[in-house]
DNA sequence: CACTGCGTTCATAAAAACTTGAACATCGAC
DNA sequence: GTCGATGTTCAAGTTTTTATGAACGCAGTG
């Protein structure tokens, strides 16, 4: 057995500075207004910070975080558009790299996320109107016409989505 | 101890109906999107679908769920501007409403929340961005310049605020 | 073939968010 | 003043979400 150096701290392959500590704190910040994992904010963070592509197990050292969430996070993070991956040859390791154009971003949102939820509480709401349409199901005076009221806003909404994307792009 | 009826339902004072248990659900399942408690989901869109006044205690027998979770679903409701208080003279009760004009309730989002929040995290970057600006923080090549990136993203959003405004107060 | 490096999966552990209910404060009525 | 009705607060319990790490699958390499 060698010899104990008891006050040796775990020893991270290469440390991350306080400028990146900062970066990363913000991101995760942000990522809660989102309801976003911590591990993600963390994730997207250093992968901002940094500049340059790094592997999982870079990220996972760095930020002290399980393999699993690491692996987790960045698929989400690649789901929405927020990292790319890149390939080195002659290398099997993935290399993450952080989309850093908002516009990117928000398209990609917009596009994934936002107009695929319009478009299916549009349907749960006609369906919705229809059911309550039955005499049967006893629906208070007045609620069918709010209902079409959320329809409209509904469609409102869908045709605002261009409008934001057009507005980003510039 | 008076006869025991052990197929007697919990008798609520006014069941609510199908209709209103539908829109109750599209609602709850609206907040999911929006990382709202179930409560909050439930207590709105009984508002909505009722279409009237209800007092915390037909929210709490109606939704079977707990005062405290009415208080408190009934204060963020209110907090963001999805529903009003009435009073009535000789009544010490309030009356609770639902907001059921998006334009308001978008407004209100927009003016309370998101303003702020833009504010905010600009706040934020700005002393980031100081933070980071200084050597012995070690920070990455080209990190300050991705941070005045965002920055002036940020300050885009704050522009697009009330053009969205604009767009739904039509 | 076995072995190794890399990423994913998933049961379980840990943490965070939500709900409950009882205690409390406030306001009028008596 | 006491009492009852009303709404809020908060500690404790419950549920949901997130993190962990061991097991697994897959490709190359030898």
């Amino acid at each position: 057995m060698p010899r104990a150096h008891i006050l040796e701290a775990p020893r991270a392959s290469s440390r991350i500075t306080p400028a990146e500590r900062e970066v990363v704190e913000f991101f995760v910040h942000l990522g809660r207004y989102l309801s976003l994992p911590r591990s993600v904010g963390e994730i997207y963070g250093l992968l901002f910070a940094n500049g340059g592509a790094m592997t999982l197990d870079e990220l996972v050292r760095q930020l002290s975080i399980s393999k699993g969430s690491a692996s987790q996070g960045l698929r989400l993070l690649r789901g929405v558009g927020a990292v790319r991956v890149g390939y080195r040859p002659g290398d099997r390791k993935d290399y993450y790299e952080a989309e850093v154009e908002l516009p990117a971003l928000v398209r990609g949102f917009l596009r994934d996320q936002l107009s695929v939820r319009l478009n299916h509480a549009n349907d749960r709401l006609q369906r919705l109107r229809d059911a309550v349409g039955d005499p049967a199901n006893g629906a208070p005076n007045g609620l069918v016409n709010r209902l079409e009221r959320l329809e409209s806003w509904n469609k409102k909404a869908k045709r605002l989505v261009p409008l934001v994307s057009t507005f980003l792009k510039i």
